[in-house]
DNA sequence: ATATATATCTTAGTCACTAAGAGATTTAGC
DNA sequence: GCTAAATCTCTTAGTGACTAAGATATATAT
């Protein structure tokens, strides 16, 4: 055997370990949810307008994959909790955007201290350079990972009878 | 500026990357779920089975974050839809372990097929070396998550009002 | 102007979840 | 061995976030 593995085995490994890795994230932003008393899909909005900043709830329900009738329920427990403000767009009096409460982004990144801190600690295991080539990796799996979930929902509007599905559920979940 | 960037924004930067593309795999494994027609936990229960093999109801429990009686639900709608089998255990018949039937890992797997697509376009792009600093990176990531969800549910011993909380519900979603 | 499109919200009903406890089996103490 | 406590899964009742469908309000096009 050489000194690097062959590549197949390589990539075969590098696969599941990212998807344990990715696994455990989906488990943490959980816990985070559990530990905050939020919903999951509330933090999911939190983590959008944190990344997004201002955005409309259309835009939410859209990123999210949930419909507006979801994200109006969303947003209401965000703003009951102080977390976002509703601003009606004075050029498109329809629209409403989801802003932020300065104050929010601390309530909601102290549960990310954890996370944060092993990260740091991960990093510290790396050079510059190679922390670089990490950063390219993870813009260009996020690339990557956009485009499947755009490939995959290309698959919704293909007739349901020549689409592979499960069916354990009767009805679609999305519109 | 020097060719690598300083450290620091280095980190932040690497830090906001990660954050970005791991928050698109979550929607990935959703919309996976609504093209497959099968709920979310269903889905992660499914994935966990196929990275741990056969485990315990309760060990679902565990690692989920569920409550056994939602297990419960989730490994009915598994195995009404024929994907798991119920197979209590000879030694301690109180235990019920939970087995992937074989042609189960063929169904759920074609819905991942864009993401593996997309990521062998990605991988394709690095040396076999900068893949063993990736699946380095992959590995102690993994065990920092790790880390740090098991830092975090620590907080729900504290007592609730030492700890802090956005108090969105009422109720704590955890025994 | 009228019709059509777009953006959010409302309502009714559904489904997965929690909490609490029951049932079945195992382990510990005497 | 026998009883009590512990462990594991399942059951039941009730709750909350979700979807689907349509209402409301505003914008755009003909």
């Amino acid at each position: 055997m050489s000194r690097t593995k062959a590549r197949a085995a390589l990539l075969q490994e590098l696969e599941e370990a990212m998807r344990r890795s990715s696994a455990q994230g989906v488990l943490y932003g959980q816990t985070v949810a559990n530990v905050a008393g939020i919903a999951n899909s509330d933090l999911e909005c939190m983590d959008i307008l944190y990344l997004e900043g201002r955005v409309t709830a259309g835009r939410l329900a859209e990123v999210t994959g949930l419909t507006t009738g979801a994200i109006t329920g969303v947003v209401d427990r965000l703003e009951t909790a102080g977390l976002v403000r509703r601003e009606r767009d004075d050029a498109d009096r329809r629209k409403v955007f989801i802003a932020v409460v300065p104050e929010a982004i601390a309530k909601i990144s102290q549960f990310y201290v954890p996370m944060q801190q092993a990260m740091e600690k991960v990093f510290g295991g790396y050079s510059d350079q190679e922390l670089h080539l990490l950063l390219r990796f993870a813009n260009e799996g996020y690339k990557g990972v956009v485009a499947a979930t755009e490939a995959l929902k290309g698959l919704l509007d293909t007739p349901p009878e020549k689409r592979p599905a499960l069916k354990l559920k009767t009805r679609p979940r999305r519109p």
